[in-house]
DNA sequence: GTTAGCACTCTCTTATTATGAGTGCTAAAT
DNA sequence: ATTTAGCACTCATAATAAGAGAGTGCTAAC
């Protein structure tokens, strides 16, 4: 439906348009040589890919711009695959210490896929609902409080301090971790607060003294829900983009960036691979001018988090998208190398 | 050296401004109900007041407009003490289902303080160099992988993964988790590194095999700076003054928000109280049209972080002294009562 | 099918001209 | 000796007008 000479020009203004971010007109591209063809015979060709809806005019007289249409066009057939060199090696550099810091790897790859690209990334940290209950242990600070350490199959530790019920006494304390950690080891996360209503319960009632209230807070400590984490890198770069020269335009982006659990709901890509949203494509109101490119990560046993990066839909897609497949796949490796599973 | 008059003049002047972020005229100021002069004798006190530099033009002939001289002696004269009332219970509430989460409370608080005054809050996580070791533990996780654990006690948790060197037994790992516990118990973080080279060392090559791999690690391990935490509040309210209607005003705020070493440094409130820094008293550049102020809070044992509040020099002094000193009270308390020490 | 030529459109920049809030100063009023 | 009214003057801001420039669409020639 369209000819070569409409796909190699509609190629050239979309490339010239991420570049310069200013509409293109017939005599600029005239003058590349790039394309043999005059002004006019390029006007023509534009007016036909406007009709098409792959361009558009941003008034009567100006040079045309790349439609959402057009860059879909544009991502889907129009960038060949070009694996890119940059940004390998940053993830190594951390680990190869033998320190192995999930917080830092995700954060610093964060920063450095902003940095690189003058967008805004945002990485989540892997869903930990099918991690497994490593070991737990209860410490006592005082006689009133202590601070509850669960430690998961893929190292990640959480920890609760928290008010000691008054009559708790430390052999009960030992009990009680005694019994946690016969009958929590392995368990899914998710499965917690199941299995301790139906099995830690009533073993507490037959071992210790008090239980009532005991109970209550080992299952409120248990039940906090286990939010995702969110890694954003360089929140400030995206405002060296053009588009971002409108301070309310910065004010409702901003406004989205805190509202982080409509993040999380924006980025969860449940399928595998790279996905691709371009403007009104997105759900979100505040980012229907914007792009956003989604690629999972794994670190094994089945869990897996998200990389994101948000900018303007005039976005350096060829760029982009070799770039976040090989942090992609850097991470995979990373973490997967470190407990073995090898998925 | 002011006359009654003037100070008053300069009071209605200031607050005036802070309402409204516009320079003030005396035709206005006359017809408020609390100054029962004519517009002609209030120009005349302006002109003294801008002439001792309490009060500015923006232009020759524009109203006044405070000066950093005027906001300080409104901030150290012309407010009394006024103890704020909202706000108040935040922390409470988060802490009295004996629940005790160190980061959440201090993001919530950053979070309320932004929301109750529409500038940027940052809370400085405390310095934990005093606090001592309460236990370390060390949790194979795979043949190659591990984490160990360190729990101060203060409650806090630093944990960290890494790959075992080749050659590690668990027995290996049980005989030196007794060691680190047996020497580091009680040991002040800071302490670390020279204990561990010291102490330690020695007892490791006397007791175990392939030492000088394992020492390296160790070292590595517990040496890792522990950084300050920073926890902002709503960055994204600060873009409601009106003073940030500039978008190069905000890159550069936000550019600044992001070199958090630069933050730190900033913050770090040694002396006891609140304090507050006006457009130029303050060193960094990119605040010197701002307002800082911050105050300390204590967890007891000594240890302390720092409460700040940034906002355009025209702030609401007299509500968010109070407000501050209200919320660094609250969380000093809160934190203070969970491991009893009453300092 | 391609291109040169030309009238036309629309934005963006610059210059010009009000408009109005506010000041400083002088002279009268208290 | 203060206080106030009056008035000329200043400067920022808004509104209007006039060009300049880039680009288009269309027609006619190549």
């Amino acid at each position: 439906m369209l000819t070569d000479r409409q796909l190699m020009i509609l190629q050239v203004i979309i490339d010239d348009f991420i570049d310069s971010a200013k509409p293109v007109g017939s005599r600029a591209l005239s003058k590349k040589d790039t394309l043999p063809y005059s002004a006019a015979t390029i006007r023509n060709e534009m007016a036909d890919l406007e009709e098409s809806g792959f361009l558009e005019k941003t008034h009567t007289s100006s040079g045309r711009v790349p439609s959402e249409k057009g860059y879909r066009y544009y991502v889907d057939h129009l960038i060949g695959p070009e694996i890119h060199q940059h940004g390998l090696g940053i993830i190594e550099k951390l680990t190869n210490n033998g320190i192995y810091e999930f917080e830092q790897i995700v954060q610093t790859a964060a920063e450095a896929l902003s940095e690189l690209t003058n967008y805004t990334s945002i990485i989540l940290g892997p869903e930990m609902f099918e991690a497994t209950v490593k070991q737990i242990q209860v410490l006592a600070l005082s006689d009133q409080s202590a601070v509850a350490i669960l430690v998961t199959n893929t190292g990640h530790v959480e920890h609760r301090s928290f008010t000691l019920p008054t009559g708790v006494s430390s052999s009960d304390i030992e009990k009680l971790v005694n019994i946690l950690n016969d009958r929590l080891y392995g368990v899914a996360l998710y499965k917690l607060p199941e299995v301790i209503q139906n099995e830690v319960a009533s073993l507490m009632m037959r071992y210790m003294n008090g239980v009532d209230s005991s109970l209550n807070w080992i299952r409120t400590l248990f039940t906090q829900e286990q939010a995702v984490k969110l890694y954003f890198g360089g929140k400030a770069n995206i405002l060296m983009q053009p588009e971002f020269n409108d301070v309310d335009r910065i004010r409702s982006f901003y406004a989205l960036m805190e509202r982080e659990d409509e993040i999380v709901n924006l980025l969860k890509n449940s399928n595998q691979g790279i996905k691709v949203s371009i403007g009104h494509e997105n759900e979100v109101e505040e980012i229907k001018d914007l792009s956003l490119i989604t690629a999972s990560y794994h670190i094994g046993g089945g869990q897996m988090g998200t990389i994101a990066l948000i900018g303007p839909t005039r976005m350096e897609y060829k760029k982009v998208l070799s770039l976040m497949q090989a942090i992609s796949k850097e991470m995979t490796g990373a973490m997967g190398k470190w407990y073995g599973d090898k998925s």
